[in-house]
DNA sequence: CGGACAAGCTGA
DNA sequence: CAGCTTGTCCGG
């Protein structure tokens, strides 16, 4: 009798479990297959994981209960335990963004190959982008513009490749857009999972589409591939873009990440592909820095010219950017100075309608303050709300606000709004950042990366400084010689990831070393356990590091967790 | 995850 | 000590 390997589909078991596959069932069980078997007295999901299995000698199995659908195929699942290796998580979560939403019984039949799309010249970073793809190796880097269309660079690919191409999107209102435009030109594109299982030559998609169940790949491009969309958020956070990096290594296929703010660490594990520099200069918005350095800080939170910016008209919305939500955000006391802080944890507390509330516990107390019991507070700092009404008495006119995904964005000339509007809107015409060492002084690791992320996200919404109606990006700061304004002002990533990246080799940073964060109750035991060169970031936070992944995941994978919980993030971005 | 079973707590 | 809650274990 055949014996197969399941995995349950329970999170806290990652266990595998063998079963015999009754002769009923025979021809319709493969690796990945999803299905149904008793453990533990009662019926659960999993997947086939390997199949023709030696079982432990003395085991009295259990036969398969049911075949409930298709699943991913062989190296898809490979890939999924690859993942949870490399993220440090259960393969179960990662199995399950490879099956279909609904179970999937039949096939529907691949489209005809029929005449190939039309050979037409694509634009100018079609064959070049293609051309590169020939030596696989390492993938390819491709830099552009950040308002450049890209979908030459896609329809290139699709053109030089004969297998199915992969083509990943961060989110999923473009892979729609994208889907539509590949369809238009007469490219089969897979809609479904259905679809991409049953060999339509093209699928575009998110995140999970990293997982697309597509046998071997001919090619795979990831646009915008250092967005953050790509990072699950759940566990185990994997990175979809380095997830398809590794899918093309296995296949031998060529990988293309395109990108105007590539990661240092896709800068690092990436080869350079050349396209013409005027192209990638182009796709990037004119940038006005406004140098506050001298600017009263008495004087409010915006700059005279940008004022009067924003009492001109426009064809597109004028957006200003803060990154504080909520109205006032730090407080101190009129009378003797003392800062408005939580009382259980310390943190500083912001305005919450009539009283002020800690962000970090939730804690409320009334408005006064704590030290002296004097009721008028001095705002240190404000928050977006504040801002919005500010702007309003200057320009005279309504402004719309926009702190995060809920409410409609307003339709008003003017908005304000948290680094959120730029995902919300579509088109701008000026996007002004009030306070960029807001982004550029993050103390985060990736604060550099993530604050050029943004103005590459203002750029788009506005334009590249090549394109005829295109608007302009203002910035307020008091950096205004640091290295990722030069890097936006010159159109060229490079002159900020170069010096970043000599810092990060000179501190032994990613990615030339491999961090994880560890989290929870069970974190410190599990730390000291795993013998890693570590350090607390919190009371029940720790970082651990190793040279590399293969040391850092292995290790993980090497020690069992301790009973209490513990949340492991390998590659943490919050650091 | 969730059923089984053991150990701990409560109240008459 | 029955009856119930809480904790720990473990699955083919």
């Amino acid at each position: 009798m055949r014996v197969v390997r399941v995995l349950p589909d329970l999170a806290a078991v990652a266990r595998r479990f063998d079963y015999t596959v009754p002769p009923e069932l025979e021809d319709q069980v493969a690796v990945g297959t999803r299905v149904r078997v008793s453990l533990h007295g009662r019926r659960v999901a999993g997947w086939v994981v390997a199949e023709d299995v030696e079982p432990e000698p003395g085991l009295e199995l259990k036969p398969l209960a049911k075949v409930s659908g298709l699943g991913p195929p062989p190296p898809v699942v490979a890939l999924a335990e690859w993942t949870a290796w490399r993220w440090a998580g259960p393969p179960s979560a990662l199995l399950t963004a490879a099956s279909p939403v609904r179970m999937v019984r039949d096939l529907p039949r691949p489209p005809s190959p029929g005449p190939s799309p039309p050979a037409r010249a694509g634009g100018p970073l079609g064959p070049t982008a293609a051309g590169s793809l020939d030596t696989a190796v390492r993938p390819g880097l491709l830099g552009v513009g950040p308002a450049t269309d890209l979908i030459d660079v896609v329809v290139g690919v699709c053109r030089s490749t004969a297998g199915p191409v992969l083509v990943l999107v961060p989110a999923l209102g473009w892979a729609e857009r994208l889907r539509a435009r590949l369809t238009r030109r007469g490219f089969a594109v897979a809609g479904s999972w259905a679809e991409a299982a049953a060999g339509w030559p093209v699928v575009v998609g998110a995140r999970s589409a990293a997982f697309a169940p597509l046998g071997r790949l001919g090619a795979a491009v990831v646009l915008d591939a250092h967005d953050e969309a790509y990072r699950e958020e759940r566990s185990p956070q994997f990175d979809a873009a380095a997830v398809v990096a590794e899918r093309c290594r296995r296949d031998d296929a060529p990988c293309l990440l395109v990108s105007p703010t590539p990661s240092v660490a896709q800068l690092v594990a990436c080869r350079p592909v050349e396209a013409p520099r005027d192209l990638e200069r182009g796709g990037w918005p004119a940038l006005h820095v406004v140098d506050r350095r001298h600017a009263d800080p008495r004087s409010g939170l915006y700059a005279e010219e940008l004022v009067r910016a924003a009492r001109a008209r426009y064809p597109h919305p004028f957006v200003v950017v803060y990154n504080r939500r909520g109205r006032g955000r730090l407080f101190a006391c009129a009378r003797c100075g003392e800062l408005a802080r939580c009382e259980r944890c310390g943190h500083s507390v912001a305005e919450s309608g009539e009283r002020l509330a800690c962000g970090t516990c939730g804690t409320e107390r009334p408005r006064v303050c704590a030290a002296c019991g004097h009721g008028r507070l001095k705002v240190l700092r404000y928050g977006v709300s504040r801002v919005r009404e500010e702007l309003e008495a200057l320009v005279g006119a309504a402004v719309g606000e926009v702190s995060g995904p809920e409410r409609p964005v307003p339709d008003t000339p003017v908005v304000v709004g948290t680094e959120a509007v730029l995902h919300r809107l579509r088109r701008a015409s000026v996007v002004a950042f009030l306070d960029f060492d807001l982004h550029l002084l993050a103390p985060r690791l990736a604060a550099g990366e993530q604050a050029l992320g943004l103005l590459a996200r203002a750029g788009r919404l506005v334009g590249g400084r090549a394109s005829p109606d295109a608007g302009v990006v203002y910035v307020q700061t008091r950096l205004p010689d640091h290295d990722v304004l030069a890097a936006a002002t010159a159109g060229d990533p490079t002159r900020f990831l170069g010096p970043e990246l000599e810092v990060r080799r000179e501190l032994g940073l990613p990615p030339f070393q491999a961090l994880a964060e560890l989290s929870g109750p069970g974190a410190a035991g599990y730390a000291a356990a795993l013998g890693l060169e570590g350090s607390a970031l919190a009371a029940d936070r720790f970082l651990v590091r190793a040279a590399d992944h293969q040391v850092l995941c292995d290790r993980l994978a090497a020690v069992e967790r301790p009973r209490e919980r513990v949340r492991v993030l390998v590659d943490p971005i919050g650091v």
